[in-house]
DNA sequence: ATGAAAGCGCTAACAG
DNA sequence: CTGTTAGCGCTTTCAT
């Protein structure tokens, strides 16, 4: 592939010149300017950008990592970073953590050791700060935290609002004549889950409706423990009349649970699910959700990172919490059935 | 951060020697060795990758274009092809098309310039090489296509045996009795909806079930254009007892037709669609389907042209064919209920 | 307005 | 065995 040597013999100037054409760094006389352009069109030279990156000490190039990449969640807000990323030019390398912080730690290596310009960070399951971390260089290479963050994060963090999120869910639930509300949260050391758990309080104590601790249950954020809890749920001897789920994958192992048991949503049993799939609305019933901004999050993170890649923004890391939005469907329809029967 | 000539610095040696013990290229005494090492810990040194690049003329990084990560499809393939790649030190950088050439130009470009080692192209729709591709050098960038290609395509090409596939899928529905099928076919210029139809006709052809042309509908591969189609088929005077849909989205506005019709399924008529979502076994009924081995083909994939890259294969363009399975759910169920009735 | 030359950080001959 | 050194391809002073 033909180098700026190249370009520079052909057009009979020095390879300050060309460089100076290519990057508009300096007036070059139209006479040369042209020569310049029409030997770059006959080499069909492309600059090496690995050249300049040493040189230049930047490579337009983001690392990002995510849990994985074939939950619909995160591909949604690798688009959105993507978008803006690839509108200012830069460019992204993508790995898959499976919440595994060894995995992540491997990345964060990679993507030093390639002297990307910022990193974004969806962090697998944990509450403090990986230890690979400890010795990071945020003035040289900011980290945006997408989606997750724990205390103390050397970074600005973008996140959903999950506890408002979770208390407008609750709230509509309570709206539709529901008292009875049970609730499987996510895995309690998590602090999505936790906010989620206390969006769901609030909204309990704002109506006055009297918290039990037999409807409230931990699950893992998996099918598994979707369906799990949600068979202790429709088992225990105070059988709510609805259920809010704190994840997608849960509320898929609920709906198995629901079906199994022949379980009628929403007549017997209303349900929210927080996160939002394409396909909730093709299930019959369709179902209510709590939709994150996945695609903003990803995109306003993006944003961020640049601007303090670029030092538009200095000072304290910021927070950004976006708002979700409920989707309301068929399985938590007031029940009308009930109140005309009596 | 630290260059190899701080390390080299710090422990007394030469560079050639640090470079000797971190890459293992030549016998250095233990002294040197430990010395070396321990500087690099003491600075926390990570080798610059772009210098190493542009000295061994090799990045490490393979490109990867795809429409759209949005659609769970290609998710799969990339995350397949992350697998095989990360385990053998390579990373992955990305881009979305959308179906854009100009798009795939622009990234195909940015790979060039950043001296990728290879590409993995899912090409947007298209029947010949796009120009961007005419001066390719694919002896030192090899490309591989995947999912998709083009006649004459310069590179090896992966993909599902999507005539066998549909060719099986609808055997089944004869087999469960149905004889007036009908098929919602993709855009006739692209290669796979074509094979698709061509399994089709096999299948008719196999089993001596007449062709109609009434039957046969091309859709464009999205919602509306199967809601549309799926529509048309129900109302004309010879309704079919049963569906081939060539893709997800296309079933998915086939589903918005049927439900708005209040057609049962399977009973009314049967439905099988030429890809799996996941969430094709939560919706009633559940729908039978032609899964992919997405994950394989990006693994394949990645494994082919790594071996292109590493001269391990060699020769003319290879192609590669994986067969698809078929789920079958309920939307296939036998219609036993017409038969007792008579 | 243009060019010479240094140097980014690394690897790989080649010498010794 | 270890060190010297010449680039890889580009940008950027600094002269002219």
């Amino acid at each position: 592939m033909a180098s700026i040597q190249d370009v520079a013999n052909l057009a009979q100037v020095s390879t300050a010149t060309v460089s100076h054409v290519l990057n508009d760094t300096a007036y070059v006389s139209p006479r040369l300017r042209d020569r310049v352009l029409r030997a770059v069109r006959q080499l069909g030279y492309q600059p090496n950008a690995l050249a300049r990156s040493l040189r230049t000490k930047q490579t337009k190039t983001i690392g990002i990592v995510i849990p994985d990449i074939t939950n619909p969640f995160f591909p949604a807000v690798v688009r959105g970073a993507e978008d803006v990323l690839s509108s200012r030019g830069y460019t992204l390398i993508i790995g898959n953590s499976d919440n595994d912080v060894e995995k992540e730690a491997q990345y964060y290596r990679t993507f030093a050791a390639r002297r990307v310009d910022g990193i974004l960070f969806i962090i697998s399951a944990s509450t403090h700060a990986p230890d690979f971390l400890r010795g990071h260089d945020a003035k040289n290479t900011p980290i945006v935290y997408v989606d997750r963050s724990y205390r103390g994060a050397t970074g600005d963090v973008v996140l959903a609002d999950n506890e408002r999120g979770a208390y407008e869910a609750v709230s509509h639930l309570i709206k539709t004549g529901r008292k009875h509300i049970g609730i499987i949260t996510g895995p309690q050391v998590l602090r999505n889950a936790m906010l989620r758990l206390e969006g769901y309080r609030q909204a309990l104590l704002e109506y006055e409706v009297e918290l039990s601790q037999d409807l409230v249950r931990e699950g893992q954020f998996d099918e598994e423990s979707g369906y799990l809890q949600a068979g202790l749920l429709l088992n225990s001897k105070s059988r709510p009349d609805a259920v809010f789920v704190s994840n997608a994958l849960m509320t898929m192992g609920c709906l198995r649970a629901l079906t199994e048991r022949r379980v009628r949503v929403p007549e017997e049993i209303a349900l929210v699910s927080f996160d939002d799939l394409e396909w909730f609305a093709y299930t019959s019933p369709s179902i209510t959700a709590v939709a994150q901004p996945a695609y903003e999050l990803g995109a306003r993170g993006a944003e961020v990172l640049l601007k303090r890649i670029t030092g538009e923004l200095t000072g304290p890391y910021r927070r950004l919490a976006l708002r979700t939005s409920l989707i309301v469907r068929t399985s938590t329809a007031p029940v009308q059935c009930e109140n005309t029967t009596f």
